[in-house]
DNA sequence: TGAGGAAGGACCC
DNA sequence: CCCCAGGGTCCTTCCAAG
């Protein structure tokens, strides 16, 4: 094969952009060439056109580029990366977690298989759902001509002449998504949902339980359109209809179809999700496919193998997985995308196993994520624990016309997109900082611009008053000329909580991945034994070590086993206990529940215990930034807080003094400022408490001394008024005196100074606990590392709590 | 040195 | 005859202030 991509003609390239995108289910012995033809005869020429040649070099280029590397790269250098390579994958090994059940469930062509149930006209034709300019998926007839997801309508009539498009009906879709997760729901009440049509759900509880079930629960009626409360107007035809045929030789779903039989499923994996499936099917008379493996990835890629209507399951043995994932095309790999296959190909590399025998040169051109990823993916691993959706991250309305190129026209439309956006943003009683315009011209060139206020706005008026001047700026910018827009965009991120002070930002939390679920995208950490003890060294880049090796052993072991318990605890007790009945952003139809923030006293609604730990990083640094912002109203004395403070203080309730029965007492909120010292494992709780505090407290009385003058400061750790009105004065006591506690931590001692525990104030105590102690232990492990080029841990740093940490290692 | 914004892209469905 | 969506997330690179 060519290694070199450079050299080919432009037309040969870009089909590799352009071509029929064959790899999906339903495509398989297609005449591509045929298919090719006409796709490019349809394209040429074509503004569109244009711009995906000039994207295609560019692509080129960044290959070219990488080539020139590979060719710099000495052996030893080579070898160096190998050694590193070879190191990082027998701690990956190590981490290597089979003991879990991923599924995957996918719904068959979904969008066009609800408009076939609804319409019989439409199940022996080819049809898909979408427009003339953009489908957005086809059933299997139309499949067979080439006709798929992503294909503009005019281009599909084109292959397939007698194509039917129906327009999409997103409410339709969105009312059976609801049937489905009500029974992925019955599997794993914490599923996860990546669509309207897709989810990953964890078995494994399921599974244990399962095993114990009568035949009578695992038994299900067919057909048994009855009158489930969800069943929503699909009653086109209600008992004639049977699922859509997909596949003329789409297998036969389940026997004996007759109304009133009954099919029982068996206690195995498979079994279960068989059940899973036919219950779906019998719910909405759509089929689904399923993966079965023991993490995420593979499950993603087994619901695919034996798509239509079908699962696959990949055993949990090491042996099966890496056979599997040998012969995996990159490009079946969720993540990897049309760019990087093509660069991965101009390096040889098509399959898995091709990944693996290349990762010492990928480690060297590639960046530090991706080629981790990479590594991951040739071994098969990736999060064997379902992440819970977080809150999302930012809102979005946009959209394509025929050329507009009048600045009024132009500026009006950027209006009502404001209004579309201000509209969805009330639904979600969402509030951002940042505003982003985004403009395509006619040559399909896209640009964004970006203005982020030191305020969050959530009106159609304040939007659009960013979004116009970003819009009149690239007008003028575009000067003589006119601006000619084939697309406008608004966009608004950079949320803060409805209390309309704290961002939402990433936090240590994460970072530590001392969350029961993993972030399976961003971090190369994805793996947690059963027991979490220790997640290996993943973190590491070249020179950094990993957590474990730097810390103190016991350390080490009490904060991650502490973390651990609390952590479990939360998340089974007291988050089950603070159900709310309010509306969840994701409407998966898992409860919404929310936690008081101890720091803004904020509702956050959430259910994801690192979601909450995130808020109070981000209260935390935020507190710390605050008194920048000119509006003085809003200090952390305000009443409103002290009301709402009250509130949480209410709460509370007696906990006995064990630490395990306070970490998973189901109340929730714990006295912790009563907490006795004596009891050695509740020192870090206690850290954690006047840590709080002490991040707090000084704010407050910074802003107070720059508006009054108030200089009687008390300590808040040692409960003394220092007799100073010296702000750097009065922050080195508290330092000294913070120091002494983690002194304390740090040697092993139980208790700390015997100062009475400074803290007045009740916090929810629970929900703290992980989050400090994290705090504590990445402090500590920035400075123990003295690595240069160890990444500090940043938000620590933001969180003007460090400081004093950082002294007291100084 | 480095948090964070801005801009551009890759990818997913 | 009609000439490629819209809603997200994450990552990388550049930049500038202190």
């Amino acid at each position: 094969r060519m290694e070199n991509g450079a050299g080919s003609t432009k037309e040969e390239n870009l089909l590799s952009r352009m071509a029929l995108n064959d790899n999906k289910a339903g495509m398989e012995g297609l005449d591509r060439d045929k298919i090719n033809r006409i796709i490019m005869e349809a394209s040429k020429g074509s503004r569109f056109y244009g711009n995906e040649l000039k994207k295609e070099q560019q692509v080129n280029q960044r290959i070219e580029k990488m080539m020139h590397q590979k060719a710099q790269i000495t052996e030893q250098l080579l070898q160096k990366a190998q050694a590193q390579v070879e190191k990082m994958t027998s701690e990956l090994e190590k981490s290597r977690d089979l003991s879990r059940v991923i599924v995957h469930v996918d719904m068959d062509a979904f969008y066009a298989a609800v408009e076939m149930r609804d319409c019989p006209e439409l199940k022996d034709t080819p049809m898909a759902v979408g427009s003339m300019s953009m489908l957005s998926t086809s059933n299997y007839h139309a499949r067979k001509y080439g006709v798929r997801a992503a294909m503009p309508g005019f281009i599909a009539k084109k292959l397939c002449p007698s194509l039917v498009i129906v327009p999409p009906n997103f409410d339709k879709y969105r009312a059976v998504s609801e049937e489905i997760r009500e029974i992925f729901a019955e599997y794993d009440p914490n599923f996860q949902p990546m669509s309207l049509d897709e989810a990953y759900l964890d078995f494994t509880d399921h599974l244990e339980q399962r095993q114990s079930w009568p035949e009578s629960s695992r038994t299900h009626r067919c057909r048994s359109r009855s009158n489930t409360p969800a069943d929503e107007s699909d009653k086109t035809e209600e008992g004639t209809d049977l699922s859509p045929v997909l596949f003329e030789d789409s297998p036969v779903s389940s026997e004996g179809d007759a109304a009133g039989s009954f099919e029982q499923f068996g206690t195995s994996v498979e079994e279960a999700v068989r059940e899973m499936r036919f219950r779906i099917e019998q719910k909405t008379t759509l089929t689904a496919s399923a993966g079965i493996a023991p993490n995420m990835m593979l499950a993603k890629v087994c619901s695919d193998k034996n798509k239509p209507n079908g699962q696959y399951r990949l055993p949990p043995t090491r042996e099966a997985v890496m056979d599997f994932i040998q012969k995996l095309p990159v490009r079946k790999v969720c993540g990897i995308g049309k760019v990087s296959e093509k660069m991965l190909n101009a390096l040889g590399i098509t399959t898995c196993s091709d990944l693996s025998r290349q990762m010492a040169l990928l480690s060297l051109l590639f960046s530090e994520t991706s080629w981790h990823h990479f590594l991951q993916i040739s071994l098969g691993l990736s999060s064997t624990h379902i992440p819970r959706h977080e809150e999302r991250k930012s809102m979005s309305t946009e959209r394509t016309f025929k050329e507009l190129s009048k600045p009024e026209e132009q500026l009006s439309l950027c209006r009502e997109l404001c209004d579309d956006l201000a509209e969805d943003l009330k639904k979600e009683a969402l509030k951002g900082k940042t505003v982003t315009l985004k403009i395509k011209n006619v040559n399909f060139e896209v640009k964004t611009r970006a203005q982020t206020l030191p305020y969050a706005v959530a009106t159609a008026e304040d939007i659009f008053a960013v979004a116009k001047d970003l819009l009149k700026t690239e007008i003028e910018n575009e000067s003589p000329q006119p601006l000619r827009l084939r697309l406008m965009g608004v966009r608004i991120s950079a949320f803060v909580s409805s209390d309309g002070k704290t961002p939402m930002q990433k936090s240590i939390i994460s970072f530590l991945q001392l969350g029961k679920r993993d972030h399976s995208r961003s971090s190369p950490i994805t793996h947690r034994k059963p027991e979490g003890v220790s997640r290996g060294s993943l973190v590491r880049n070249h020179s950094s070590l990993s957590f474990k090796e730097l810390m103190p052993k016991d350390l080490n072991s009490r904060l991650q086993s502490q973390v651990h318990r609390m952590k479990d605890d939360l998340s089974e007790n007291e988050l089950a206990s603070h159900v709310q009945p309010h509306a969840s952003t994701s409407g998966c139809g898992t409860p919404a529940e929310t936690f008081t923030c101890p720091v803004c006293f904020a509702k956050v609604k959430t259910t994801d215990l690192n979601v909450f730990n995130r808020h109070i990083d981000s209260c935390l640094s935020d507190a710390a930034k605050r008194e920048d912002e000119a509006s003085g109203s809003e200090s952390d004395l305000d009443p409103e807080d002290d009301h709402r403070k009250s509130t949480v203080v209410t709460q509370k309730k007696e906990k006995p003094r064990d630490l395990k029965n306070e970490a998973s007492a189901s109340g929730g909120e714990l006295d912790l400022g009563r907490v006795s010292p004596q009891e050695g494992q509740q020192t870090l709780k206690n850290n954690l408490v006047s840590l709080i505090q002490v991040d707090k407290k000084p704010v407050a009385l910074q802003q107070q001394s720059s508006l009054s003058r108030s200089p009687l400061l008390t300590c808040p750790v040692c409960q003394r008024a220092q007799d100073t009105d010296d702000l750097a004065v009065f922050n080195h006591h508290v330092d000294l005196c913070l120091n002494q506690e983690v002194l304390h931590e740090l040697g092993g001692q139980t208790a700390f100074t015997g100062k009475p525990p400074a803290v007045k104030n009740s916090f929810s105590v629970g929900k703290c606990v992980s989050f400090t102690s994290c705090l504590i232990s990445i402090s500590f492990i920035d400075q123990i590392r003295d690595t240069p080029s160890s990444p500090p841990s940043k938000k620590a740093k933001s969180l003007g709590l460090c400081n004093t940490i950082d002294k007291f290692f100084r």
